[in-house]
RNA sequence: GGGCGCUUAGCUCAGUUGGUUUAGAGUGCUUCCUUGACAUGGAAGAGGUCACAGGUUCAAGUCCUGUAGCGCCCACCA
């Protein structure tokens, strides 16, 4: 078979890709023969391109789902993307600014129209990329977070919440963003760092104090009263000032409780109120109050009763009430107001004082803490089941410390501004009746009083009604003047409902739901469910849900995966999943985080293009550490590269000398392990054990363990060695049967991390069946492990580099065969040594291999000791007897001092009385070998004089 | 202000429940090798006081405490 020397992934990925996928191997359906298998894909935006992140999440995700169905589980991937509410509606209003149009230019339906062409045109890029990497999901079940089933889904959550009690509407402070124009939670205005200024301005007091109120006047200190100084960062926000507060047990305050000072430049008389929430120690111990700018000054304004004067447009720009400065920017405003100040001579002092300000997620514009009515979810009635489920348990972190990270925001969570004053997204089912609303107060409706149209609708005093369709009159007094409220949910009001909504919940199809005892997808071995009920073929809520791991970046533990947890222990009684895998981050060689806007990505696809996808996902996969950031360069690629290269050259070699005839499939079944040789046995052993090893590594989760044990065994143990060794015999038959059984069977185990080279490989290789990735993961055959010989072969690899080690030491060139002579004081080790010397011979280059009946060194040699074993090399031309000395006792010193060690543990009666049994003998038999070693070596050194 | 992670070879990083000949890998470096699996390769080699200081233990890279440096997350001190 002609095979090119290089794999060439380009020409073998998309054709293997399209033919599984037509093939309908990813196709899943509920199986009550087979154990489910479960995982719901981190839906990614439709705006979104792949980049590292998800290459790296979705490569963990495809090798659990592709290795659990190699083990025989109904392994089910559902795909699909979210509607990302800003982000697109980001992206089709920039489109839009280049034809010079606005949003509301367009107008509410038509822009939606547009957002909706823009998914169709884009929004299965990611799709597509995902394929390119190998992903196995089941894409006729891919969902979108706008379809009408997931919208159904939204409607419903919302629905029985507002039922609940869970939902309401309220006048609150809320984390604003000036540029998307819209209200955020706080998870989408994470704080950062931001290097400002502490200003302290006086406030001049308004009290009949004898020495009236001339400004500036008097030398400071004069007059201890005058004004009353405020520290602020927010200079701007004075303008909406209601109040001076200061802490009631501050002395220096005390008197001017209950007075008033005049605000500055706005001439409100505005009054100093004593509350305990000021800190005394900070700025001046006298706060400036806003209640309709910051969320502490709302709570005073609140219990204090004050005025909430909001001085600005939502855009950011001053309003009417913030007087002349009617019309500016913020933060054009704050020096306005700051020159000012100065003018007036009312800025006492700044300082440099950084301080956490929220930024828009999206846009990363600085938030405004901003007064507005909004909708949110009571969180903590949610967060009770959700925690309990955790502290007990029912869900695992991996790596297990963010369970703590999870439960204390989970003890400390805030409710959930749920609102946003975009178009894009799923409009609130809220409806309000003009009437009502006007004559407010007074309405009670109860539920079951609605119309029709009104289905699980309620109305509240205030003329909110709350129904999944728009009700044709208001159901408390039978209007008709009804208008839909504007506002949309946030993007994870949908994502929160994931793992059940793209099931079909709330409807579960047609099918009938299959109740009762489903078994726990943990464990290995898939048992087979019993029917519940006979005849009734499973939904696929009742079958696959709770889904059996989550795969997710740190990013989003709070928006999403905190929250699905609520929402599936909320609305299907049940955790939405058992392990939640949680891996690091992708980060420049800085540590940034990889970002398009920071211009350090590196682009997948270019990596693929490049190198290949299966060589992508495994050099991604063996650089995760569980739980650890990675920090990606390009030059990393060229470890799967090289071992995707590696691997099609092996197999290469096999292909190219396998006999036709020898490795027929039913042959191999049949083979006897008494008739393999060593060399056969050995690989076998290492295969199994290897197996054993990487079983354990992928059930919890170790991917970068069990790439590094499929590297390292293919590569170290079965090419460098096991290849090299039968090559001479390679068509000895059985050779042939092992090294085709041990590549095919290895291809099996890399299937999952290299999809792609692998079924090329398998598919040139002798194989029954239409594709690997349907076979069965190999069984660990117990009987083919044997340590014992694993060592003894071991020892035979050491002596031939050690034999290699002294060519290269005296030069020798590699075509130049020498004569080695060695004593074993091992039997066993002896009749190992006569049965396999040619293959010493070989792979030392040996011409003659002397096996010594007495440990005596021979004439013109060289020597080292391998284990048990002493090594002569036969050496006439000339040898160094005083670097040969040299190196004896260096050898002997280190030997002695490790002996001393033992020795000195051995000595100690703690060690003795308290070690376990095996180690104390393990440690006597190594003192004992050490001894007998420095023996060995001083008499070799002695031989030498 | 709290919480978490990291510090091991020149570089990038593994090291699961403490157990020992010689602390591993990838990459880089040095020397040698292109006689048909692979130079994206093979052979050999150099390179580590496991951040520092204490402690627990018969035994510590591994557990505990503290210190330093780096990084991340959370938090309404204006």
């Amino acid at each position: 078979m002609e095979l090119p020397s290089r794999y060439n992934p380009q020409e073998v990925e998309d054709n293997w890709y399209k033919f599984w996928e037509e093939a309908g191997f990813f196709r899943i359906e509920p199986d009550l023969k087979k154990k489910p298998f479960c995982i719901v894909i981190p839906p990614p935006n439709v705006t979104g391109i792949l980049h590292m992140g998800h290459a790296l999440n979705n490569t963990i995700q495809d090798i659990l789902i592709r290795y659990k169905r190699m083990r025989g589980f109904n392994s089910l991937w559902i795909p699909g993307t979210d509607h990302a509410g800003i982000a697109t509606q980001n992206v089709v209003e920039k489109s839009l600014a280049q034809e010079g149009a606005k949003r509301q230019d367009l107008g509410r339906d038509k822009f939606i129209e547009r957002v909706w062409q823009w998914k169709e045109k884009y929004g299965s890029t990611i799709i597509q990329q995902l394929k390119k990497l190998g992903s196995s999901c089941d894409w006729q079940r891919t969902r979108f977070t706008m379809d009408a089933g997931l919208s159904e889904a939204v409607l419903e959550a919302f629905i029985r919440l507002y039922n609940k009690g869970l939902i309401y509407r309220g006048n609150y402070i809320i984390n604003w963003c000036p540029r998307c124009q819209t209200a955020l939670s706080d998870e989408e205005a994470p704080h950062q760092e931001v290097e400002g200024s502490l200003y302290y301005i006086k406030y001049p007091l308004s009290t009949r104090h004898p020495l009236d109120s001339a400004r500036g006047e008097q030398a400071p200190g004069t007059r201890q009263f005058d004004y009353i100084v405020v520290a602020t960062t927010r200079p701007e926000t004075m303008l909406g000032d209601t109040a001076v507060a200061v802490n009631p047990k501050d002395k220096r305050y005390k008197k001017l409780i209950g007075k008033t000072v005049v605000l500055p430049m706005v001439n409100r008389e505005i009054k100093i109120i004593a509350d305990t929430m000021v800190d005394i120690e900070f700025g001046t111990g006298a706060v400036k109050v806003t209640p309709a700018h910051d969320p502490n000054d709302y709570v005073l304004g609140k219990k204090h009763n004050l005025e909430f004067i909001n001085v600005m447009h939502p855009d950011g720009r001053m309003n009417e009430n913030a007087g002349k400065f009617n019309g500016s920017d913020r933060f054009k405003c704050r020096e306005e107001v700051l020159e000012e100040l100065k003018r007036l001579d009312l800025l006492e002092k700044a300082h440099p004082h950084t301080h956490a300000v929220g930024h828009c997620y999206r846009c990363h514009t600085a938030i405004e803490p901003y007064l507005s009515r909004q909708w949110f979810v009571k969180m903590q009635p949610l967060a009770k089941p959700a925690i309990k489920a955790v502290k007990e348990g029912k869900i695992q972190f991996f790596p297990a410390r963010w369970t703590k990270i999870y439960l204390n925001w989970m003890e400390n969570i805030q409710d959930w501004c749920i609102s946003r004053q975009i178009w894009w997204g799923h409009r609130l089912p809220v409806y309000y009746c003009q009437v009502c609303s006007k004559q407010a107060n007074e309405l009670t409706v109860n539920s079951e009083q609605f119309t029709v149209n009104c289905k699980l609708s309620t109305v509240n005093k205030k003329g909110v009604i709350v129904s999944r369709e728009k009700p044709i009159r208001c159901p408390a007094c039978g209007s008709t003047d009804i208008y839909q409220d504007g506002d949309v949910l946030d993007t994870w009001f949908s994502s929160w409902l994931w793992p059940f909504s793209t099931m079909g919940w709330p409807n579960t199809g047609n099918k009938q739901q299959a109740t009762g005892n489903r078994q726990q997808a943990t464990g290995n071995e898939p048992r087979i469910l019993k029917p519940v009920a006979c005849g009734l073929e499973p939904s696929d809520l009742s079958y696959f849900y709770p889904t059996s791991v989550l795969v997710t970046a740190q990013e989003i533990i709070f928006f999403w995966v905190a929250r699905m947890i609520m929402a599936g222990l909320e609305f299907m009684r049940d955790i939405p999943f058992r392990d939640v895998y949680i891996h690091g981050t992708v980060r420049d060689l800085t540590g940034k985080k990889m970002s398009k806007s920071l211009g350090n990505i590196i682009d997948p696809l270019e990596i693929i293009n490049e190198f290949g996808a299966d060589a992508l996902r495994f050099s991604i996969v063996s650089i995760t550490a569980v739980g650890q950031d990675i920090f990606l360069s390009e030059e990393k690629f060229h470890l799967g590269r090289n071992f995707c290269n590696k691997l099609w050259n092996a197999s290469r070699f096999i292909l190219m000398n396998l006999e036709p005839g020898e490795v027929r499939v039913e042959l191999c079944q049949f083979f006897e392990k008494e008739k393999l040789d060593i060399i056969n046995r050995w690989i076998l052993s290492r295969f199994y054990s290897v197996l054993r090893e990487l079983n354990q590594a992928l059930d919890s989760y170790r991917f970068n363990e069990a790439a590094s044990l499929l590297y390292q065994f293919f590569w170290h143990e079965f090419c460098d060695w096991y290849l090299e060794i039968i090559k001479p015999k390679v068509n000895e038959q059985h050779n042939q049967i092992v090294m085709y059984k041990v590549l095919e069977k290895f291809l099996r185990l890399l299937h999952p991390f290299m999809p792609f080279v692998t079924e090329e490989i398998w598919q040139k290789l002798p194989h029954e069946g239409e594709s690997i990735m349907i076979q069965t993961w190999p069984h660990i055959q117990n009987n083919m492990v044997d340590k014992k010989l694993e060592n003894q072969i071991e020892s035979i690899f050491n002596l031939i580099a050690q034999i290699r080690n002294m060519r290269s030491e005296l030069e020798l060139k590699p075509r130049q065969r020498v004569k080695v002579s060695v004593y074993s004081h091992e039997e066993t080790k002896k009749r190992l040594l006569r049965e396999k010397s040619d293959l010493v011979m070989n792979l030392a280059g040996l011409e003659v291999l002397e096996l010594l009946t007495v440990s005596k060194r021979p004439n013109a040699t060289i020597s080292a000791v391998v284990e048990d074993m002493d090594v002569y090399l036969h050496f006439s031309d000339l040898v160094d007897i005083a670097r040969e000395q040299l190196k004896i006792r260096e050898k002997i010193a280190a030997s002695a001092r490790l002996k001393e060690e033992a020795e000195r543990r051995l000595n100690s009666r703690d060690f003795i009385k308290r070690a376990p049994r095996d180690i104390v003998d393990k440690e006597k038999e190594r003192k004992e070998r050490l001894g007998r070693e420095v023996k060995r070596l001083e008499r070799m050194l002695n031989e030498l004089q």
